[in-house]
Parts: structure tokens; sequence; C-alpha cells
DNA sequence: ACAAGACATAGATATCTGTCAATATCGACG
DNA sequence: CGTCGATATTGACAGATATCTATGTCTTGT
């Protein structure tokens, strides 16, 4: 049984629907793809990304990251936020530290989307 | 030969890197990529992309674009120039007309950055 | 309990972005 | 040529975003 659009989260809209280059895109669709692919759209949150996705053991701690950049605690703090709640990144805290994993299923989702590979 | 990184287009750039999530993309390599993610990370501009992907022959006419959405006429004409100044959207004019067509290359491309597809 | 360290949140601010109305440009056609 | 229709450019403005400093919240040692 498939869900409502109205339901369903960024990355399940993007599983479900057809390549970007098939067929054109719903308004409904584009809105909810739109803020998933915003959250790649940034260098610092890319490298973070990347950073993340080929650490060893598929999973980085922020301690790691931070020193990754010129930038501030609080502001990498807040790009792993939104990459989180994009859905791209999953969370785990195990004692003082907080370890971040890339969520290949949504990253897959968008390069499907938009290079037409049916998963 | 391949070119110096500060030589290279956007997708070339992307074209060159291993998939984000094989190893690290450098500070140059993320500042190269994000234009390109960011140039679909707008609603907009994803079903602009998509409309003109889908469309009869490959290319489509701005006058058909305006009329798939409520926005003004120097809106979408904005949104296709960033698409076009991106890579993405060749752009040729024939008479009084302007007519838009994907550039596949620039968003498989991107797809294989995200994805790891080897093209 | 306390102090220290790891990470998140809040608030402030400068810059970027999406949108529109007005105007310019450019080609076709009488 | 002069007008009309298609598209682009400009300038203005509201809202979003990236960054910082300051502060809060937990968890672990001591």
């Amino acid at each position: 049984m498939s869900k409502s659009l109205l339901e369903q989260t960024p990355g399940e809209t993007v599983a479900c629907c057809s390549p970007l280059t098939r067929e054109p895109l719903s308004a409904d669709q584009a809105e909810r793809i739109a803020p998933l692919v915003k959250a790649i759209a940034d260098p610092v949150r890319l490298r973070l990304l990347s950073l993340v996705a080929s650490h060893a053991d598929g999973e980085a701690c922020v301690c790691d990251l931070n020193d990754a950049f010129d930038l501030s605690q609080p502001t990498i703090s807040h790009h792993l936020k939104l990459l989180h709640e994009a859905g791209l990144l999953d969370r785990e805290k195990r004692g003082v530290w907080v370890y971040y994993r890339v969520d290949a299923t949504a990253l897959g989702d968008l390069a499907a989307l938009l290079g037409g590979v049916t998963r």
C-alpha cells in the first residue's frame, strides 16, 4: 500500500517518482524533493556527507568532522542538523560522542531521480 | 590530458570526481560542485528541468514553460538563466522563440556523483 | 556533587535568493 | 520604419541562509 503524497517524507517521494527526465514533475513532487536537494546544495554539507560516507565503518564522530573545517563547532553542528533533518544522515549518541552515518537509501533515491536509474 | 581543477567547469569537475561516498571531497571540489547542485535546489527549477527534459523532441520553448507556472515571465526567465549558467540547459534562439534543451551529460555527471555510477 | 568536555540551541547579523513591476532588446511583419 | 510579441535585464524588496558568540544540556571522571 502506498501513502498519499501528503503523508510521505521527502525521501519516500523521491523513491516513488519517475526520473526527472521521463515525465514532468508535479508542483507537489517538486516542493517535496527540493528540500532534499537543498540539503546538499552547500560545499560544507557536501564535504560533511562525503566525509561521513567514506569514513571507516561508515560513521564519523562530530569531533572528527569539526577538525576538517575552519568553521566554528556550532556551524558544523548546524549543517549536520540540516543533513539529518533531510534524512540523509542518521544520528546516534554513544556516551559523550555523537556519530553520524549516511542513509544510503535517501542518497540513492536522489541519484535515481536525476539519472534515471531504477532501483 | 586533464585540465587543472581551476580550469575545469563545474560539470567537468563532477565528471572527474569519485562518487561522494567513496572518498572525501576536497574543499576545492566541494566549492565547484555546490553551484551545480544549487542550480537544481529549487522546486521551480526542478520542474523546469523536468518539463524541458520530458518535452517532445527534448526541447521546450520558453512560451510553453511560462504557462506551466503561476509566476511572472521574468521570474521564469531568471530560473532558466541559472540552469543555463550551471550548464544544465542549452539555449537556442530560433526566430522570435528561445528553446531550451537538457544537457544530459551534466545531469548524468551529477547523478554519478551522488550514486556512484561510473559512466 | 563538581568540573570538564562534547555537542546542541539561541540570538544576532550580513549576505544570498526568489519574486515582482518596469523597461530594454531583438526579430518578424505589415 | 514602426509596431507588436517574445524574451531578457534591471532595480527593489522580503524572506531565507550561513556564520558567529554566548549559553545550555548531558555524560563522564574525580
